[in-house]
DNA sequence: CTGAAAGCGCTTACAG
DNA sequence: CTGAAAGCGCTTACAG
């Protein structure tokens, strides 16, 4: 069983060409029908597999994708953040759907991992995923546009910026949530997560927060804005700095879920009664959102759809076709975090 | 920049043949120390790539693992297990730190699966992951043994099934737990898990439970034990069978934290304290565990450990190497739903 | 230390 | 509808 059967061995039992059986398993339709069975029969009996590497070699391309989820820095353990696992998910079954396979790989920002993947032929293309300092690879982001590479990338629409960026829109999203809790009477709202072309992402979803404040006739107090990243600990020691600072808040507009979460945690030691007191909003709606206490309201992004479109786009891109950017709609979801 | 470069383009700037190219490309000890420089940097400014198609066909390795994580029924959404996710990222890490590509792909248990990636030679082996009922996948296992492919699962040691598994000392998990909630003062202890040869994982965990009550001079009362399997959902609905059983019990012991989620869910529905009248308690330790209210006592199964098992013995195996079964050890998280 | 050559297993233009 | 043949881009035994 151990020696792999080739299109050879199958043509020399059908009594055919190689060629003719290339063409069989191929579904060619200049394959006599009946000589099509047979060796298609041959090949199952066999427990024949076209041999990828010969095929894709011979035809250029792989039906591969390559996904590159880049994290900087890189945490030791495997805890990725959810957001992305759960992207990760998507993608792999939209590519599943779609009959391509997926390779996945970790990246850290500052690595040389372009086009390694499209180069060496073992994808046609990738998917960029990932967080990190924006302004550390946006360099590499223009490189790869020069080389031809395709791929698309999940992230913030950013100016100036000629290439295909699928996202949410994150500035929609931070007005929405931000309208709703000012809907339940909040007037002193902190806004955690950077705000900075560092992390475009972030930066819209402020503005969002900042227009829904100024279209309430609310004060932009730049003194509510405490810099937070990705991780709940992040939030939790932002939310610590807003607490001593001694400015007057009466609810919470985070970045994320996660720091969202490490806000949570950081009230309850201080004794702030959530929503009573202080109310708080995340955005993401990652899987642990609604097991918090309360639950959390937050902004989803449809990791289902974005894993979609991300693949449907970098398809079409490969097919040769004109993509353009788009961004999916941000979704409130409303739980107990920011009251009743 | 759109045509790649080849080893022959390469050739000839530096005036050798292609032979060496290849030769200085894989740091050869044969090739001449200068030659070597010369090439490699003519490499690297025409960002050339070896053909990994190409290499693969000839030297007949891909360096590149696919990880099957099977489900049955698939879910419609892209919500995967949280368990086989945080498995996912582990194994996504501990591949490239061995240099190895990762494929990923996600199965039905009902397919052909088995042996498409190795005889395709898209992969050198599979690492194999999921849930489904194991009754109905028992035989493929065993087909794929059979053809020689090299593979490793993650799942319960099985009687009399010739193949190397990695998984979780289940037995003992189950017991630890158990003894646990025990020693909190509860004597009618539920369990809400199937407990049968078709989830053998689960069942594992339920003889491990069955024996930490008889260590204790307590009575296994089998009316306590209600099927559930994988889902919060399928633990919503055994917690609610078991509260309308009108049994006394005083805690449940699940066989997932997604089990004991949807357990708390309806526990509180019912108008039942945790863990004052009822304690509750999980098994994997997914994120979501610690933001439970009140936060989920459950048993670790270290994801970032198992990764790493699965990866090293399947390349050990890969490599001709016997490797055999091994456990990974469970590890108690006391948090507060089974009382301080 | 280097080169010429075979061959990995396919796909497909070409000829019939 | 079928076959003989070229060629995808490498790696490596063989000869020097």
């Amino acid at each position: 069983m151990k020696d792999k059967a080739t299109s050879f061995d199958i043509a020399y039992q059908a009594g055919v060409s190689q060629s003719t059986v290339s063409r069989a398993l191929r579904n060619s339709p200049l394959v006599n029908e009946a000589t099509r069975t047979k060796i298609q029969a041959i090949a199952k009996e066999l427990n024949y597999k076209v041999d990828k590497n010969a095929s894709n070699l011979r035809t250029q391309q792989s039906d591969t994708i390559a996904l590159l989820l880049f994290e900087d820095p890189t945490s030791d353990d495997s805890a990725i953040n959810p957001f992305f696992l759960s992207m990760l998910g998507s993608i792999t079954r939209a590519c599943s759907n779609k009959g391509y396979d997926l390779l996945v790989s970790f990246q850290q920002a500052s690595n040389d991992w372009h086009a390694d993947f499209e180069d060496s032929n073992k994808a046609d293309g990738l998917i960029l995923l990932g967080y990190g300092d924006f302004v550390d690879f946006e360099e590499k982001l223009v490189q790869l546009t020069e080389q031809g590479t395709h791929f698309v990338r999940w992230g913030a629409e950013v100016e100036g910026l000629p290439m295909v960026t699928i996202g949410c829109d994150n500035f929609q999203g931070g007005k929405e949530i931000t309208e709703h809790i000012i809907k339940q009477g909040r007037k002193n709202i902190a806004f955690l997560g950077s705000a900075s072309t560092h992390a475009p992402e972030f930066f819209d979803r402020y503005k969002g927060h900042c227009a829904a404040l100024k279209s309430h006739q609310l004060v932009v107090n730049p003194n509510l804005q405490f810099n937070a990243l990705y991780t709940e600990e992040a939030g939790y020691k932002a939310a610590c700095r807003l607490i001593e600072s001694n400015e007057v808040f009466d609810a919470i507009c985070a970045a994320s879920d996660l720091i969202a979460i490490g806000a949570m945690r950081a009230l309850k030691e201080h004794g702030k009664a959530i929503p009573d007191e202080v109310t708080v909003a995340g955005f993401d709606d990652i899987a642990v959102a609604s097991f918090t206490f309360p639950p959390l309201t937050t902004v989803k992004q449809d990791t289902k759809i974005a894993g979609e479109m991300l693949v449907d786009s970098l398809l079409e891109l490969i097919s040769g076709k004109e993509i353009s950017t788009a961004l999916i709609k941000p979704e409130l979801v409303i739980r107990k975090s920011c009251g009743e």
